[in-house]
Order: C-alpha cells, then structure tokens, then sequence
DNA sequence: CAAGGCATCGTACTTTGGTCCCAGATCGGC
DNA sequence: GCCGATCTGGGACCAAAGTACGATGCCTTG
C-alpha cells in the first residue's frame, strides 16, 4: 500500500490532490502537511513514506530548498514538485536536483491521477504539453554540479546548513539540535569541504540559490 | 535637458524604450546599459542623470536590490522599474522601496509615453489596470521598515554590504574598494546597527530578501 | 564660518569562526 | 564480524570578525 505525503498550505488544494490520489492507486494512504517544518517530522516519524507531493511555495519552503532538504535527507523518498509556475527553466532546475515530476497547478484531474500513477511507478512525468520545451531547456550552468553537491549533505549537515543561513551563531544551532558547539563545527567543516565554500556566508549563498520568489502571477517570460 | 539612463539587457527593448522616451518628450538625451555594474558606473560618472528605467531582471540584479542600490547612493534619481511580471504584490513592494514608477512589458507606446512623461515630471506611474489591484494589495509586513532602514545606508555602505552577501571577507572587500580592512569594519558596525544585524550573515539574508527569481533564469554568479 | 555627515584609518581587545590533530559510539551492509 | 559512514566530541591553535575607545580630512548645508 503506497503512503503519499500531501505538502501545500491551501487546504483545498491538498483536498484535490487527495482525490487524485484515491482515484489513481487503490489502496493508497495519505497524510498531508502545511509547512516544510511538518514535512520533515513526518518523514521523520514515518519512513514508509514513498511520495511527497511538494508545493513549490509554502511556509518555511520557497523554492527548491525543500525538495534538496528532503533529497539529502530521504534520499528513498520521490519528490514530485506542484507549482503553478510553468516555466520550462524551472522545471529544468527541479528535475536538475533530482524531482521525480512536476505538476502543474493548472493540470486537469485526468494530468494529475496519470502523473501520481507514472511517479508512484518510479517513472519521472511532466505535463505533456510542457515536455518539449522542458527537453528544450538548458540546464543553468553548475546547476547540476549544485545538485550534487546538495545531495552529498549528510541529513545532520543539511539542518546545520539551514540554520547557519538563517543567520544563527553556532553556540545558537548547537542548543537548538542539542549538542556541544564543536560538533557544529566539525560539521560546519564537512560542509565547506563538500560546498567548496570558504566560510558560512558563501555557504548560505549557495543554499540561497535554491531559491524562487512567489509569482501569484506570471506573464510569460521576457 | 531632462537625461534617462535606460537599463536593459534586451537591445531590441532598450530601443523601444528609447523612442518611446524620444517621441514622450522634446529634447530627452538618452544613454543605456545593460547590467547593474553598468548602470551604477554610469550613474557615479555622470550626475545629471534624472531618471533611471529599469529592468528587474538583469545581470547582477534580481529583484529589488538594484533599485534599493541606487536609491541608497543616488536618491535624487527617480526610478522607473520595468518588468514583465504584473504582480501587484510585488508592484507594491517596488513602491514601498521607492520606485517612481512600474512599466509593464506588455505596456502598448502609448502607456510607455505616457509613464515617462509622468514619471520625469515627479509623480508616480502606474498602469491603469493594475492600479486598483496595487491600491489594494497591502505591503509586506515590515517592508517598507526594510525599504527604510536600506535607504538609511550609505553608498560606500551599502556597497560593502553588497560584497558581504557574496561571501567575501573583510581584507577582500578591503582590496577591491582599495581601502583598508579596518575601514571595512568601521562600515560592517555601522551596517549592523541601521540593519538590526547582529554579524555578516544575518545583514547578507536581510539584503536578500529583496531578491525575485526570474522567469527564465539563469544561475551562476561569483 | 560652524555644524554635521561621511569616509578614512589607528590600537587594543574580545568573541566567534574554523582547522588540525585525534577518537569513541552507533548502525547498516557485505 | 568487519568495514565504512555518520554523529558525536576533546584540546590546541590560528584566523577572521566584531567592538570600543579614539582620530583626521572632506564636503555640503545652513
């Protein structure tokens, strides 16, 4: 029996998702989260979680900062983004760092039940009619080579990574993931050397890469 | 003689721009660039400039932090910005960092003349049928306190702050400014305490948060 | 001219960040 | 059972960041 994790602050979109879900795959569990913070500590607390269907923008998740977190993390678990951006370049970026689909917010009920079932298949899915330009699409130089930098952080190191960027001090994310402040930054070290960054702050800057604003609408591209 | 520096990657739409601003007003001398090096170089050569339209998305500039940038070191230059994106949310975010003006890519040449006239005349821009959804749409709690505190910089400032969220360290940024280290932190403390900031980070994440992806993005700075 | 903001730099100091050596505990896979 | 990866730490040490006193000269504005 296939377990879906549903990841999208609008109560009615994760509802719709839902019934996709129960319409594609008999026998399928679901469980649903609101922020990124819920996300983790689900996957955290259930590790028989195959799917996460995650929105490109929610709290604490502005981006592909989620979808690296939970790659590094889980790396077992498939990602499929949701977004209602549908800009061939993004989509290049989040298949880049490794998402099994990508779904627009625009898809018809008929998208979405076939796009569960192609991802919960261990096959990747697009929208059919964005796959040309997808293939089209040049990956952003070094994008990839991001990718696998990201992927290559421990979960441990991730969750420094992510606190280091918000600005805290290291005695401060030593308290909150309770433990001594050297062990921040023996991990703080591992992370420089698998980043290529020099210091924190170049560090926070590759991390802050991950990140795409919210277009509540978007019209075209330039 | 009212000058306008047009601030554009895309030639094609730097020219649209500037006989547009030919046919708006008599006598309008015009001088372009296509990225934000160019545009603060020219700006810090020639301080006759009126008027600055420019594109939210350009090399070195992502988002609101070029037009925070030139408020900072030249407020009595007034600009326009230029997008594709008719987000009234982020319209108003403009506003609230001081833009004169916001010109829609769609805009017809009518629109175009009519924005450049108004907005060399001192009085703010908008397109007419996003002004009633702008009027509504409420800023983001503590931008304008954002806008305020980034405007409080000074130019050596805020350039020093630039270099900062890029990862690079005091004797750096010392180096490239041609100063010496010491001045650079003299301007780090005064920097910390207009921000609210308590080290290089947290000011690095507080520029940033001006920041908005492009539609078509291409990754990859340094 | 006086006043104030800005940029520059000096010395001495404390705190934080980061590296280099190391090693024990745990856990999953071969 | 052994190997490797991960997480955890100790001690010493150096580098970088940041603070707290200070200072000079320049430029603009009233």
């Amino acid at each position: 029996m296939p377990q879906l994790l549903i990841a999208d602050d609008h109560p009615l979109f994760r509802a719709a998702l839902r019934g996709a879900a129960a319409d594609a795959v008999a026998d399928v569990g679901t469980c649903e989260a609101a922020s990124l913070e819920e996300v983790l500590a689900i996957l955290e607390a259930r590790p028989d979680i195959d799917l996460v269907l995650l929105d490109l923008h929610m709290p604490g998740n502005h981006g592909l900062a989620g979808l690296a977190a939970i790659r590094a993390q889980y790396p077992a678990v498939a990602v499929a983004l949701v977004s209602a951006n549908e800009d061939p370049q993004i989509i290049r970026r989040a298949l880049d760092h490794g998402a099994a689909g990508y779904i627009p917010k625009s898809a018809g009920l008929e998208e979405l039940r076939d796009a569960i079932r192609t991802v919960l298949g261990c096959e990747e899915w697009l929208p059919p009619a964005l796959r040309p330009a997808v293939a089209r699409a040049r990956s952003s130089p070094g994008d990839a080579d991001l990718a696998a930098r990201l992927a290559s952080l421990t979960p441990q190191q991730f969750r420094v990574l992510a606190l280091v960027a918000k600005g805290l001090l290291n005695k401060q994310i030593a308290d909150r993931l309770d433990v001594q402040e050297r062990t921040i930054k023996a991990h703080l070290s591992a992370i420089f050397e698998k980043l290529g960054a020099r210091n924190r702050t170049q560090a926070s800057v590759i991390l802050r890469e991950l990140e795409i604003s919210d277009p509540a609408r978007q019209t075209g591209e330039q």
